[in-house]
DNA sequence: CTTGGCACTCGTGTGTCCGGAGTGCCAGGG
DNA sequence: CCCTGGCACTCCGGACACACGAGTGCCAAG
């Protein structure tokens, strides 16, 4: 159905596409890409891409440019990996290195990501529920006033402050901190619910109840609601296409305010090792249709910490972005490992 | 120079034209508000207003447009103060009540005025410099390892891991909290510098080359990089007025993503008593010299926490956004004052 | 000082035309 | 059987002309 040479075809029309956005005609074609055939067997094959679906011309006497099932088989079969650039390589450490903490670290990756690839990037902060427990503080503010701190081993760090239902002596807290600094030490978020479940029954009487209420406190802040962190970059970029944003811009800069949908879009990414690209009407949230997503995990192989990525249009160049975003997905995670 | 009836004709410009978007023209000016004179002296006055350089119009044959001089002498003495709707407080309370910890009040009211106005809000952390230290927490993470917690009378916390030249018993670490605690409990920031003054000094000798250099990095923390945060929201409502920002649009959103940029912008609001407006070119950021800001400080009248305010089109209803805006900062300051 | 009248300007919308790019199809040739 | 050159056809987009209408500036009269 298509031999090699059709596939030739899509992917110099993809290439051209991309690089010129504008529809790609037969003979412009037939001369840029050494294909050795005249525009008309390019017309032929280019009647067979359009009869599968792969490509489309916006009116008759125009070029064609690829449709969005066109771009993914582009993406699965035609794409070639694209080495980074050494300046590209230069610029991922120099913007890297000398990052602070943990907030600085997500900012600059963030920002990173949108000036190297020229589209918007999100990156996600490291998962609570993938983490684990560096450290959990308890601060005696008041009386019948908590303050929890936890940090996690990619030194991310939650707070929260909560009223006791009765007051506490200096004692009592420590006795709290250390009943739960014991279980809860170097322990997976996910697995605190269990780590918890024997410390209403270990625990002296006196405190039982604070304990209970607090226990509440701790399940829900840190697992129950996993709050995830995004940061986002770049959204001057989409103006930069604007072409091929003739009304659509609203609703995808609406879309990119959403925690929710930010959250779907690099929700899949959890694993390191897949670059994972949705094209345009794939992308399951309205008013992003006519966008694309290239995400990756970042962090170990086995649990990533979270996953990052960009967003473009369609019409984007996606071995390049693949291979950026990879790259800077494996410093990122080297970073927050090594630290 | 300018008798009642010019200024009032000025007034029914900038209110058309804010409303509608379109030149407005002598004739449909006369009609519309009830002035009492024909569109021919109307047409006077205009040319007068327009010698003045308060208004303009883009071509020879269409109506009048204000000048941001025009805005501005429209802002200064020509506003009416415009009273809050009550569906607009309504909004304001159920949207900003219940909200669980400072990130969120921040979060909801940045969302809160970008709807409100329509345009992109801004809002800015209380500022450390102007809050005072409700608790300090020192945390032995390692033998070599501490981390300070901070957190303000506002409900902001900040964090700081931080490894020691030398190890520290658990015993040392008690002191330095004891001497850090009693110290800087309560105090302004501003002032942390003087209430270390003498810690070195009162010290056991032992910790004493630890405690120097915690103190330089309690000091850099805290008060040397008083490094503050800016939440933003409805960058999609500048495309609202993509009319007004043919191509223009980038710069903004580019401008937008500084946060240098943000912080000049509301760094002169520090009162919450009086509403500052920034109009067009009298904007110093160049790429936001098309748009205007509105900013309030928020929180007690001497030394507010922070700033807050929107930015959108010089194009902008003016007495609209300041009430919206001065009623949120209101609002916002009353909520944190009272946890 | 206001007003109506009037000539003038100029942007905008409409209609027509034409060139060019690109296609689809077909018949001939390897 | 596939490739190729030729050819008629389609259709977009820019150029041009034209008329309309909104709005102005100016002037003379009230």
């Amino acid at each position: 159905m298509l031999d090699d040479r059709k596939l030739e075809v899509l992917r110099a029309i993809v290439e051209d596409f991309v690089s010129t956005n504008e529809p790609v005609g037969s003979r412009a074609l037939a001369e840029r890409h050494g294909l050795g055939v005249s525009p008309a067997t390019v017309r032929n094959d280019m009647a067979a891409l359009e009869d599968e679906g792969y490509i489309t011309h916006p009116h008759t006497s125009a070029g064609r440019i690829p449709t969005d099932r066109g771009y993914r088989l582009f993406v699965d079969r035609l794409s070639s990996v694209k080495p980074l650039s050494s300046p590209e390589r230069r610029a991922i450490q120099t913007f890297l290195e000398g990052a602070v903490d943990l907030d600085d670290v997500v900012r600059r990756t963030v920002r990173l990501l949108s000036q190297l690839t020229h589209q918007v990037a999100v990156v996600q902060y490291p998962s609570l529920s993938r983490s684990s427990v560096r450290h959990l503080e308890i601060v005696h503010l008041a009386p019948n006033r908590l303050l929890l701190v936890l940090i996690t081993d990619t030194g991310r760090v939650e707070q929260r402050v909560l009223q006791l239902p009765a007051e506490l002596s200096a004692d009592d807290v420590g006795q709290l901190r250390q009943a739960f600094g014991q279980r809860l030490h170097g322990a997976k978020l996910v697995d605190v619910p269990d780590a918890l479940s024997d410390l209403p029954d270990a625990a002296p009487a006196g405190i039982r109840p604070v304990l209970t209420s607090l226990m509440a406190v701790v399940l829900e802040t840190l697992v129950e609601r996993p709050e995830e962190r995004i940061a986002l970059a770049g959204t001057a970029n989409l103006t930069r296409h604007a072409l091929d944003f003739p009304l659509t811009l609203r609703p995808v800069l609406e879309a990119l305010e959403e925690q929710v949908v930010l959250l779907k879009l690099i929700g899949e990414a959890n694993d390191p090792t897949t670059v994972h690209v949705k094209i345009g009407e794939e992308n399951s949230v309205e008013g992003l249709r006519s966008t694309s997503v290239v995400t990756v995990g970042y962090g170990p192989e086995a649990g990533a910490y979270a996953g990052l990525g960009v967003l473009g249009p369609t019409r984007m160049d996606y071995p390049g972005a693949m291979t950026q975003v990879r790259a800077v997905a494996r410093y990122v995670g080297e970073l927050l490992a090594g630290s």
